[in-house]
DNA sequence: GGCCAGGTGTAAA
DNA sequence: TTTACACATGGC
């Protein structure tokens, strides 16, 4: 049985959905230091708005974004989002769509994982977020295939934990604070201070 | 100087 | 249906 034995608070740290939104964007592939870098120049020039941002050139938008890395396709992808969170009404009319997560996922630059960090941090559904920590870890541990999907590795949460918002949040933000110290790509988990069976997870 | 980071889309094999 | 590659910055 899986469970959270403790977990942070408040992880993703954002003042509005709409932060976490653009936040869940901008950390595609790219350190979350880099992406603070961006939201603090966005924040700076009041410019965290979905109509500012569609409003100004698109080569301004590159320039406030650009240490977050990818800067070009991000930029448009935030676009995307912005014109999109505008004609669905915000984020409760995104959250009042029929299929929000295969609305989103329609949007060029949102794939699973960012839809899945949307809908679970910005919007409260339940659904479990899979990123490459949580696929390393489990696979690590023997629970997981190497090679499974997404949606193998997500249904496999699904099955295991209790359908609770926080608890999903809670045991995603473990997975990511451990395995960013202890569970690096190269060096395998050695000297982790949790052990081989890493009973941060496994209660 | 190389590796890595809270992925995604596209185009070959 | 799988695999490879482009996209880009900054910290260690």
């Amino acid at each position: 049985m899986l469970l959270a034995a403790y977990g942070q608070q408040h992880w993703w740290p954002a003042d509005s959905a709409f932060e976490m939104m653009v936040g869940a964007i901008l950390t595609q592939n790219t350190n979350w230091q880099n992406v603070e870098k961006a939201i603090t120049q966005l924040k700076a020039v009041d410019a965290l708005d979905a109509q500012t941002m569609l409003d100004m050139d698109e080569a301004r938008l590159r320039e406030l974004i650009h240490p977050s890395g990818f800067f070009r396709q991000k930029a448009a992808r935030l676009r995307l989002l912005c014109s999109f969170y505008l004609e669905q009404g915000r984020e409760q009319g995104i959250k009042n769509l029929p299929d929000a997560r295969a609305s989103l996922l329609s949007l060029n630059g949102i794939g699973p994982e960012t839809a899945d960090s949307m809908l679970l941090y910005a919007l409260g559904t339940p659904v479990f977020v899979v990123d490459a920590y949580t696929r390393r870890i489990f696979a690590r541990l023997g629970l997981t295939a190497a090679d499974a999907t997404y949606s193998e590795l997500q249904e496999y949460f699904h099955a295991q934990l209790d359908k609770d918002v926080s608890l999903y949040k809670e045991f995603h933000a473990l997975i990511v604070q451990h395995a960013k110290h202890y569970c690096r790509v190269k060096p395998l988990c050695t000297h982790c201070p949790l052990g081989p069976s890493c009973p941060a997870i496994i209660s």
